[in-house]
DNA sequence: ACAAAATGCAATCATTTGACTGCGTAAATT
DNA sequence: AATTTACGCAGTCAAATGATTGCATTTTGT
């Protein structure tokens, strides 16, 4: 049980995992905390926070007894660099900040 | 077996799934010319294609027996709508951009 | 009309997942 | 020192996943 096959893909993958991470992100939580905000058991919510451990999502800082995760933005980049090819074909936003920033060679 | 428990993370959490989006992203593609590029069998493929379609991230086109598959971009939208909020935790070049939409408030 | 090609669908199977309960351990509280 | 609190770890189990093979169906080509 539990392979080392965990991926940050694979990791986003379920909707409470997602959840947790849109939690810690707002502030770093202990799993007791964590876990409180759904109607799963503490376990199910602790391997949860596990595995998102794993793939270094979250980060662990003990203090005492208790240990609080905060997110790890940065692993998020591998979700994000697979989406930005396919961006430019959808988002006109994005499609508009390049053109400003093309109009704007030497703003810095 | 197949649930309707397929959601567009779901999909994405699969790399032979990536592979085929990233395929399938250059041009429309047949089953048969996706599972050329794998050594998996044909029906393995096929069904990837399939989970791949039934959340929409592919649309069918069909010409005499052969069925092209292409990318519905906008699909992944939904992922990157859930990336974005962190994205400029990480992003130097994303504040950057921002920066500039301030400095530039009537550009368009 | 018949054979070949391109797919989809069904059944099967080992492995992984995501939930659970129970137990062990270390730190705080009394 | 004993109890409570906050965890992690191990084991269990039903369901989902991802692979397989075999077969049915439709279109193309001879």
């Amino acid at each position: 049980m539990m392979k080392l096959r965990r991926d940050v893909f694979q990791a986003i993958a379920d909707p409470t995992r997602r959840t947790i991470i849109s939690l810690v992100a707002l502030q770093a939580m202990t799993p007791g905390a964590i876990a409180g905000e759904f109607d799963f058991s503490r376990q199910t919510i602790s391997k949860h926070i596990q595995i998102l451990t794993e793939c270094e999502i979250l980060k662990q800082e003990q203090t005492g007894r208790e240990i609080y995760y905060h997110l790890n933005p940065e692993k998020l980049k591998t979700i994000a660099d697979f989406i930005e090819p396919y961006r430019k074909m959808w988002d006109e936003r994005f499609d508009k900040l390049e053109a400003i920033m093309k109009d704007q060679p030497k703003s810095t």
